[in-house]
Order: structure tokens, then sequence, then C-alpha cells
DNA sequence: CGCGACATGTAAGCCGTTACATGATTGC
DNA sequence: GCAATCATGTAACGGCTTACATGTCGCG
């Protein structure tokens, strides 16, 4: 998936800025872009030069001024093909798989903690993601059908962390109750 | 992430050519490497010039001879290192959720054929990987302790694809309650 | 004899990240 | 006056993918 699409998407919801597009990737767990502004600046560029998006410069006394984007009817042509073609599906890295591989290199403790490590560190995030629903930052525009979606999309990392905490705590478990060192249980 | 982690623990279960690698993260969902050789192949070069991986040549009459890697004490101890340091969330792209934050471009009949196509989607990589999980490729060295390990990496794509699904299902069916077009129902 | 699996590599390019660079505005 | 947030950009790098390129081996 290009960031493209995840643009014209947003702009969707009415005209944005660079930093709001950037933002909104920066903040949103789902949506999974890091602190990437860069990328945002450099696709806007293309958006607008491909005529998708028109810009709007908004001039103060000087310097370079803040640009709003709006979708054209070309932009919204190209998001409507995208979303009558075939859903991507989604796209996984878990790091931890790979160290598991590695699993007999560890004594039955030393793993223990590597997975103990790894679960505080889903805790922490989870705690994260549950603040951030609490203050709400669900976008309210669009129709009521277009809420239930950002709410959709906003519980979706939340929901995978949480799953990924009770494999983490199968885990354990399973590794627990088939230790390397018998007897050191 | 780094491949040559994922590399190097690959290669605790015993010596491994390039391709077995690539053949490795190819076809193991957990693992995520879609069809690449070249990123295989260039790590191994590296991890050998690093004094991480051994190779050990079967030359044949002629032309390139198979290669097969083992890992040195040093790579041992580098994994070590890795191991003992703090483990990576996860990265998530979910393309879907790009697609639904322009929701409102659908009518209620297209978002629902959109989640429609989503849903068969997840459905065909599900029947896919319970056949992979039947049979069986679960890799069988190293300790018991490892394969229970073996087999928790192999179930991950499963379980995530199954709680995906059951996300779409939800989405569906509080989108079919809330239509934008009342009276469509 | 052809096909699929085995086996190793190269070239080019995109995508994304980190770090760097600058400046205005707002609130404490 | 200082810090945080708003706001736009550039440079360099590394990782990953796609496509290309070549050749062997075993099986039906």
């Amino acid at each position: 998936m290009t960031i493209d699409f995840a643009i014209l998407a947003t702009l969707t919801g009415g005209p944005r800025s660079g930093y709001d597009l950037k933002k909104l990737f920066t903040e949103s767990e789902s949506l999974h872009w890091s602190g990437n502004n860069n990328q945002v600046y450099r696709a806007l560029v293309g958006l607008h030069g491909a005529g998708l998006a028109d810009r709007e410069v908004l001039q103060p006394f000087e310097g370079p001024g803040k640009k709003m984007y709006t979708i054209t009817d070309k932009g919204r042509a190209a998001l409507r093909d995208w979303l009558a073609g075939e859903p991507e599906l989604p796209h996984l890295q878990f790091p931890i798989l790979a160290m598991l591989i590695a699993g007999d290199l560890l004594s039955d403790t030393e793993l223990d903690e590597l997975l103990g490590r790894y679960a505080h560190e889903l805790r922490m995030k989870v705690l994260g993601l549950e603040e951030m629903e609490r203050r709400g930052s669900g976008a309210s525009f669009g129709s009521a059908r277009q809420r239930v979606l950002w709410q959709a999309i906003n519980a979706r990392a939340l929901a995978f962390h949480r799953s990924e905490e009770e494999w983490v705590r199968n885990v354990r478990w399973a590794a627990a109750r088939t230790p390397k060192v018998e007897g050191k249980e």
C-alpha cells in the first residue's frame, strides 16, 4: 500500500495540511506510519502534480505559507477505483517470533524473562492505547456510519495488542510446562 | 528488525543453504518476508564477512557450488546479545483500514461488498494456513521446549487471521446497523 | 522431453526512517 | 522569556521488493 491512498482517503473528510496528515498517521496506531513528515510532504507534492489534490496556499507576510490540500474529482475517482479493487491483506511482522526460533540458546529462566519483557512492553502499549481511547480522538466527520467505521479503525490496534498479550501468556505457560531442563520448573 | 538475526536464529538449528532460508521465510507466514532471495543472499555475504557465519562450499564439477552456512561462536554471541535486549513490538499494517477512512464514498451495498471481498480473501488465507498446519511443516529440531516454541510461531499467523475475520464480521454487522441511507437496510 | 523444485546470484527502484534545518505562533 | 506545538521542508541511508538472469537435478 502506498501512503498516497491513505492521504486521499483522509482528504475525503475535508481539506488538510501536510502537518495534519503527518499528525494523524503518527498518532494513529492502526494507520501505522511512524513520525515521518518527509513521506507525507513528498506524497502531497506528487498528488498535487498528478492532479489528484488541489493545493491552496495561505500566504502570510513572508516565508513558506501554510498549504491546505483538497481532494479533486480525479482524486475521488482514483480512490473509488482503489476501493473497487481487491483489498490487501494485512502485513505483519513479529520480531519476537524470530527471537523464539533461537529459543534453545536460552535457559528456562532466560526465556521466561524474555517473554516477560515482551509482555511488559505490550502492557505499556495497551495502557497507552486505552488512554487514547478514553480521550476519544474520534474524528467525527461524515455520516453516522462513518463514525462507526472510525471507531472500528481505532479499535483495531487495541484489540490486536490485547490478543498478542494473550498469546504471550499462552506461550509462557506452554514453555513452563515443557522445561528445557527437567526438574527446574 | 533486520533479517540478519532471523537468519542467525535459524542457523542455531543446524547448517542451512541460502535456498533453505529463502524457502523458510517465503513459506512461513509468521516470519513474513516475501519471495525475496536477494535479501537472503546479500545478508549471508554480510554475515560471513562479519565472521558471524561460516561458509562451506560443496563444489561440484563446475559452476557455482552449493553453500552451506553454519553459525559461529561470534554469531551465537551476537544472537545472545539480541535476545538479551528489548524485544520489538509487532509492526502492523492494515490497508483495509485506510480504505475504511474513505467509507463515505461508498453506498451501503458497496461498503458491504468491499468488506465481503476482504472477508473472502481472509477465508482463503485461513484455509491455506489450516492446510499447512495439517501437513505439519513443524521443524522438529532442538529440545521438546523448542518444538513447543515452533508450534507457537506457526500458530500465530493463523490465530491472527482468524481474529481479523471476526473483526470484519463485527464491522459488517455494525455498518449494517447504521446505514448511510435510512430504510435501505 | 518438459516441468517443477533446487540453487545462486544481479540490477534497479521504491518506500520508509532518521536526522537535519528553519521559522511562526501560542500558552505559561 | 521559554517551551511546546504548529508548520514545511531537505539529505542520506537502509531495507525490501520486483524483475531479471542462469543453470542443475529428478520425476513422470
